[in-house]
DNA sequence: CTAGCACTGCTAAAATTTTAGCATATTAAC
DNA sequence: GTTAATATGCTAAAATTTTAGCAGTGCTAG
């Protein structure tokens, strides 16, 4: 288990890939990555990145499903903060402003609701 | 010009180093950089990544400040999407909810009144 | 129980990335 | 205009990443 934390391009699609489906097998992974390599290539990465602690498998059948290890709540977490200093100079406020403008069309209308009804919560919890 | 398009782990942490700063010198980058290597070694880098096209660089006395290529609007946007997709499934919203309870401690209610105006303009503008 | 299929483990070669160092250029001070 | 300091350009070696293929294992159908 190598303390390594920063991934190689094949570890982070491989991450990505199982962060987006939550779970995967070898093959599903394959299917998933840009560029899809052999199998037997796959596999040796997930092996690499079990052994790094970045992922773990489970027995199903005769194979493996892989999972990363992290929560997912963790992972959103440091995603997401990684994106707002990188892109926003830490701002929240801004990153949240930008994805709003993110979306291909207009957030429907019950959505935006949803939001102003947490935004309200939020400052009601923080009084 | 290369037209590849994943970077390699010292090239991404490279730009995202340009990202966060909007310019920087060689120098600059170089102390910027996890486990910092050697000044050859970043030139070396950011020639490389000038060649793929993802960034550029303007004469400053004697040195070179580098830049991204791409406007920040169109990095940040497409960084968003990419976390949104790869750990929210695409919900801008569950990723707004999230974004919101990253904040190291509350966000001041001055911000969290700006973003009730946002998204109250959204909903207008949505009409 | 056994043959066929689909999977994993491992090893080593190929490809790419990362690196240092030497050669050369530019600036600024004197 | 010389010199010292600070840049960049380039090349090739070192290190890491990515890959394929062979050997072995477990499942399942007949």
């Amino acid at each position: 288990m190598s303390a390594e934390v920063h991934l190689s391009r094949r570890e982070r699609q491989i991450m990505d890939a199982l962060h987006q489906r939550g779970q995967a097998t070898a093959a599903e992974v394959q299917t998933a990555l840009p560029d899809a390599p052999s199998y037997s290539t796959v596999r040796a990465l997930l092996r690499i990145l079990e052994d790094k602690g970045h992922i773990k498998h489970r027995r199903e059948g005769a194979r493996y499903v892989y999972l990363p290890r992290a929560k997912q709540e963790t992972a959103r977490r440091s995603a997401l903060q990684r994106v707002v200093s990188t892109f926003f100079q830490g701002s929240i406020t801004q990153a949240m402003a930008a994805l709003l403008e993110t979306a291909d069309t207009q957030l429907p209308d019950s959505e935006l609701h949803k939001l102003q009804q947490i935004i309200e919560q939020a400052r009601k919890d923080g009084r």
